[in-house]
DNA sequence: ATGAAAGCGCTAACAC
DNA sequence: GTGTTAGCGCTTTCAT
């Protein structure tokens, strides 16, 4: 493996390539970018000379002349929430299919560091991808500034957005519930700050005022920290309920919902049944695995990827928002309530 | 807010902000990178009416005249793998400290996918970051080819590295059961294929060794795939041995042991002890919580900015590999052994 | 199909 | 302390 540097020790540019294919620069450059452009031998040739050469286009110029970066700016508020990996990743496929790389971006919970860091990647992507931000709209409308972007799970107004709906498999799950016996449920809600703890709890709300007749009522608990301590509070206020059966705002509070009731000697889902939101990695690693509704990841990143590439494309074209939707998966931390005491 | 756009429609540069300040662009370009290089009033008029202007310095622009991008490349294997959100994390906040900012590469479990990456990424950043790579060392050689890179987790003759020894927190661990009475261990190991299994495996084996004279002995079982399904595959090989206490490769398997064992009716810690190891967020939510080793992620991602930093600031220094320790964490699933049956 | 030349926005000597 | 002037490596008219 040579060291792929000229002779004169600097790296090679389409010039030094150009020389030593006797051509031009301008077809060097085409060679690479227009390929249909130039002549196949002479195309074959430029490239494996630039091959040997160990010639590597120099990204950064490209970006100067043609005004695109080819990168696209991924923020989430917290990487290591269970739910961002699998939605980078999509993101990032995604990005790849349309010839982008993306630069992560963590905010590390922080909505100031959000918009800060929204303010660093103008000027060096073409477009942004905001997951879940925790910003006020004015504070993202401010930051964001004519940058091409996409909100994902999380709406404001005049800026376009792909959100996954729960609302059905919401409404699927708690039919099954009910139909096991359950009549007292309970709505664990998530950060009162979060559109999506908001959109989980109004489709909550909606399915049991739809199901009053059947006798079903909702007691609602919360606001809670979306986090396993969050879940283990939420656990413990569960407790203080009659609901035999309760909606986790996410796998990760359910999971707390599931440690705390198991510290307590309550059985789930004999005696306790819990339903999660999300399908992380993690509701098939505890025990008992979560009932949940599963999030689309890979589509939510397609999507993201592909109104962002509309948008950067044709800027100034109209907001639109996309609506995904979630699928209920039953595992085992539901079941039907255990027999009143005799 | 305004669209910060020039009147002409054209995004601001220097130019247009020098124009506008009577001050020639290179004091504006001063202004913003060598500040203490202009006279205080000026500095001070060119930032206001830049920042009026929504002026942006442009990455690119700024990256050809330098020659360097201020980006960094890091590449995961997997970045589901809980251990990896909070390595992205500490490596970002660290390279924020150096003013780069860094664009994430999910492999996907692909070796080959790696090595393209990373060829990808040439030309892009200044240097790299490679979290447990899974391509052959000669691979990887070929593929970084002279760009500034540093691994994490894995040793590569002639490359920089950080690595995390947890040979000493393992033995820790084990002496405490030893103590506890156990003497049949298991070590249920990685996939054969990477480095830091083997690393733990010896560990273990060395460990075990020392403690032979006190009527410790080791059972290898493996190699299993580091992932939940391979800890429940470990959990049920376990049984079938007279080990009461295990040691599994890392939290991920840990927990699917966990799992296995508590749908056969084996009691974690009473009948069985398991230690899992990296101390990922998991390890504290399942039930019993995992006694692990703690790896030093924010001290592993900084160390690998240091160290890449340097090397891009010195390029052909000699490769140097620097080994931190992981931390011994006692949590729930490890105890005394069972008394023997009557 | 290929070449010549201008320009992208910024930095970095080098002068003053 | 500030202005002048070359580039940085690449793309892209415009000719030929």
């Amino acid at each position: 493996m040579a060291a792929h540097t000229h002779p004169s020790g600097r790296r090679s540019t389409i010039y030094s390539v150009a020389q030593a294919c006797g051509v031009s620069s301008s077809t060097v450059s085409r060679a690479f970018t227009r390929p249909d452009l130039v002549r196949d031998d002479v195309r074959e040739r430029i490239l494996s000379t630039a091959a040997a050469m160990g010639y590597r286009p120099n990204r950064s110029a490209r970006a100067t002349a043609t005004g695109r970066t080819a990168m696209l700016g991924l923020v989430v508020p917290d990487i290591t929430n269970p739910f961002m990996p699998p939605l980078v990743r999509a993101v990032q496929r995604a990005a790849a299919d349309i010839g982008c790389s993306v630069t992560l971006m963590d905010a590390e919970e922080s909505a100031g560091a959000e918009t800060q860091l929204i303010g660093q990647l103008h000027g060096q992507v073409d477009g942004l991808i905001l997951a879940s931000p925790r910003a006020s709209s004015r504070a993202l409308a401010e930051a964001i500034d004519e940058l091409p972007c996409v909100l994902v799970n999380r709406v404001v107004k005049e800026l376009p957005s792909v959100v996954c709906d729960n609302s059905g498999a919401l409404a699927h799950l708690g039919d099954r519930l009910a139909g096991h016996g359950h009549r007292t449920f309970a709505l664990l809600s998530g950060p009162s700050a979060s559109w999506a703890a908001k959109q989980r709890a109004r489709a909550i709300r909606a399915w049991a005022n739809r199901k009053e007749d059947a006798g079903v009522s909702l007691v609602e608990l919360g606001p809670f920290d979306a986090s396993y301590d969050g879940g283990r509070r939420a656990g413990a206020a569960l407790l203080d309920t009659a609901a035999t059966a309760a909606f986790a705002f996410d796998d990760v509070m359910a999971c707390g919902v599931l440690a705390e009731l198991d510290a307590r000697d309550v059985q789930v889902p004999m005696q306790r049944s819990v339903v999660g939101c999300d399908d992380v990695l993690l509701a098939r690693m505890v025990t008992p695995s979560l009932t949940t509704v599963a999030a689309p990841m890979a589509a939510l990143g397609d999507t993201a990827i592909t109104l962002l590439h509309h948008r950067i494309a044709n800027p100034g074209i109209a907001a639109e928002t996309v609506t995904l939707s979630g699928t209920p998966v039953v595992r085992d931390s539901t079941a039907p309530p255990a027999p009143p005491a005799p």
